[in-house]
DNA sequence: GTGGTCTAGACCACG
DNA sequence: GTGGTCTAGACCACC
């Protein structure tokens, strides 16, 4: 796993796990692999581990259960909401973005038409022209 | 000035400086304010100012005159780089970070032509035909 | 039963099992539910409970007949003695807390009093003459 | 500063810190001392009063200001009601210790009345009224 | 086996 | 100088 460098592994971390519940590759009260485990898969220290499943534990996102694992929230509305949240966000972000290179509302559906069309269509278009 | 917490502010700077080009804020070849007085402007300590302007450098979007100050590349080309540039990498982070939530491109083209209606208004759908 | 989550389980079943014997639900002499029930009716590992009780032991409350149980002492001064230390603690420790706060003598009673009276609600106020 | 056993340390520092913010020893907006020096104060290794210090951040009992330091909230109201909450889990506490040694309401406000005139003495017993 | 706490020490960003 | 992040490694509580 690499991570980008001008911002915490642990927050990149927590991201993953946030993505993955909400993908549904971890489902409502499963167990995640254990600290140690995925120290080894991500390559990087338990202790940051630790720091971004503590962060999701504040958000209820997961819960630990002592001596035993830690596991995803069994409160469906609670995930449903943070799905909402990271995408409105996401958008939110793509946005603010986009307008601080001033480009106008019109063109920025503009880009984003294209890019949808040019993202579902049958050959792998390069954006950039 | 707010600046997020969790990524270095010279960072955020450089991407605020680099926006305000593409934006046309500043024009090929003007000058910029001075490193106090963008400190002042940003409430950011002028070393903090310095080491945003020095990678603004490197890229050869700004170059300095000594005594004089810093100016805006003169090369039209390579600012219609980086716009092109930029916007692209905007629009892949979005992507990919939907596309990590567990979104299929059908999904995400959906969320983008909502997400630009509302942003449009009633009154202007360009982006629905 | 719910632990707190800060302090040792096997910390909180010692404090529970001498609460317990003071209150009188275990008289002197009585036997204990063995180690099994404990660890059912407290959903909580045996070794866990083993290893409260070999602290109430070895401070010679409770003691252990092989093969028949562990039995509360027969040792009814100490129990006393026991209780006394625990409800001067507790009050220590109440005491303690508020004056870190900075709460002056005058004030601590005053809270105590007030709580008091909250407790006893108003049909039974002996605490006010 | 010597630390109980069975509460672990970094808990009892946001204590500690909490108690002494109610108390005014630290006012509204002043510098806490910098990590370093708690550290040394308090004989603890950084990361543990990082931890107790990124506690009362996300309480926004303090806050962090980049490169200079820890400090108190300058929200009065929000001290006020920590100091309601603290007290108030204070006494708490002690009354759920002591009801499960079996005492009654009466007993517990017998041993409350009793504390406060040992504690004032008995040149000042306005408990008593 | 599980997670939680603590230490020692390094390096970075910011003022 | 300030706080923040990360690592390596130890020890503890719990299952």
């Amino acid at each position: 796993m690499k991570f980008k460098d001008n911002v915490p592994i642990y927050l990149q971390i927590e991201s993953l796990i946030n993505q993955q519940i909400i993908a549904g590759k971890y489902t409502l009260g499963a167990k995640l692999p254990s600290v140690r485990d995925l120290s080894v898969q991500l390559e990087v220290n338990i202790n940051t581990i630790q720091k971004a499943l503590n962060e999701l534990v504040q958000e209820q996102i997961i819960f630990t259960k002592r001596g035993r694992g830690n596991f995803v929230t069994t409160d469906a509305h609670l995930v449903a909401q943070l799905k909402a949240q990271l995408i409105h966000q996401t958008l939110e972000n793509m946005d603010e973005s986009l307008q601080a290179m001033g480009l106008s509302k019109q063109e920025i559906a503009h880009y984003l038409k294209l890019y949808s069309q040019e993202r579902m269509g049958l050959d792998d278009q390069n954006f950039t022209n």
